[in-house]
RNA sequence: GUGGGUAUAGCUCAGUAGGUUAGAGCGCCAGGUUGUGGCCCUGGAGGUCGCCGGUUCAAAUCCGGUUACUCACCCCA
């Protein structure tokens, strides 16, 4: 975590994730005593200490959802399928959803053993951190990278197949609702996620083409964390994502959501009258909630119409000397190349209802 | 914390037997059209060659150091 010693001698961390946070959130103003489930969601920057890498900053931002007070499958499928409906509805493509489930107090522990006794044969044939994984987190072992590692968990125990009969009726829950909502997952049984409160239900969702780190969200079932930090016994179910990944992902397949949204219009003025004219008009199109801009730059009327262009406007006002006298304002709109002549007093309306209808 | 790579114009990058005024594309500005965008043509502005030191008559180029960025490992609460 990224630890450090302000100017006043204290020792400060940066928040590394949310889901701590909004549980003391839901603890200190006593939500468990509101109608369940309680559900949040939360947008921020988030911190790490490491070394960064691609996709992986020291300041990033995650966006997440905590679902307090049911233990109900039903519930872990909507936090499964809410970062998917945000994915799709950006355009993203090229994701997959492993799931998988790491058991509660009842049953890992066992299981855990189980796994270590299986490993303690081969204890020297691990590679280095894996042997420190043996001793602290051995499930860790199972989503190795290196290949030794990989071949000596190849038939290794997993824990899909020992879980208690509560766990296991509850991912029978989960799978049975993801078939019937038709979401394609992958059942990862060498799933498992780095914070050790989840309980039951894990989920990651990957992009392979990102690189060494590929997730851009994840999360999983929390059981035993409320209580764990001073609460009744409430269960959790939430995810987060992690937004620059997803803006690389996007990025990666060409999206055309990241493109930026260009300006309504601009108004192009000659100088002089024309000018004092086009503030004006600039300011009473913005009031009507048009984005417009103008030039600034005592600029040639062509180079006026090619920042306009850059600006992909659907329209540029000309304040000639001419319009002027009449009252008036040339409308060009930019991709028919048509104009028309409007009322300097009618443009702001006319204007806005324009672009209502487009919309 | 460990290892590799990179650092030259606003951007993406060329540029070694060390040799004069360091280049291209894109972008930007102006003109070609004395009041009209996209395409095209012409011209222009813009660079402490990351920084410090060394070798040399001469360093963007060679050597040492340093900083930043980057990828990966570690870690991923």
């Amino acid at each position: 975590m990224y630890t450090f010693t302000d100017r006043g001698e204290r020792s400060l961390t940066l928040r590394p994730e949310g889901t701590a946070p909004v549980v003391r959130s839901f603890l200190e103003h006593k939500m468990y005593g509101q109608a369940l489930p309680v559900k949040m969601y939360y947008v921020g920057p988030m911190f790490r200490y490491e070394r960064p890498q691609a996709g992986r900053y020291r300041q990033f931002y995650q966006f997440g959802v905590e679902a307090f007070g049911s233990a109900d499958p039903a519930l872990d499928v909507e936090m499964i399928t809410m970062p998917i409906h945000v994915y799709r509805e950006l355009g993203l493509e090229g994701f997959e959803v492993h799931v998988n489930s790491i058991g509660c107090p009842k049953c890992r522990p066992q299981y855990r053993e189980l796994l270590r006794r299986y490993l303690e044969p081969h204890k020297d044939e691990l590679c280095g951190s894996c042997q420190s994984r043996y001793e602290r987190n051995p499930m860790r072992i199972l989503d190795c990278k290196v290949a030794s590692c990989q071949a000596l968990t190849a038939e290794a125990p997993l824990m899909a197949d020992h879980l208690c009969d509560e766990c296991r009726e509850h991912f029978a829950g989960i799978t049975s609702y993801l078939q019937e909502l038709d979401v394609a997952v992958v059942h990862n049984p060498r799933l498992v996620r780095g914070f050790d409160y989840y309980t039951k239900t894990v989920f990651e969702i990957k992009v392979p083409d990102l690189g060494a780190q590929d997730a851009v969200g994840g999360g999983g079932r929390y059981d035993g964390l409320v209580a764990e930090m001073g609460g009744p016994s409430v269960p959790g179910v939430g995810f987060a994502v992690g937004m620059e990944r997803v803006l690389l992902a996007l990025d990666k397949e060409g999206a055309k959501t990241l493109t930026r949204p260009g300006l309504d219009g601009f108004v192009a003025q000659f100088g002089g009258e024309s000018k004092r004219h086009a503030v004006a008009l600039v300011h009473k199109l913005r009031q009507a909630g048009l984005r417009v801009d103008m030039d600034y730059m005592e600029r040639s009327l062509k180079a006026q119409m090619k920042a306009a262009d850059r600006g992909r406007v659907s329209w540029v006002l000309f304040l000639g000397a001419d319009e002027l006298a009449q009252g008036v304002a040339r409308v060009r709109w930019m991709d028919t190349g048509e104009e028309e002549s409007i009322g300097l007093a009618e443009a702001a309306v006319y204007l806005r209802t324009k672009k209502e209808a487009r919309s």
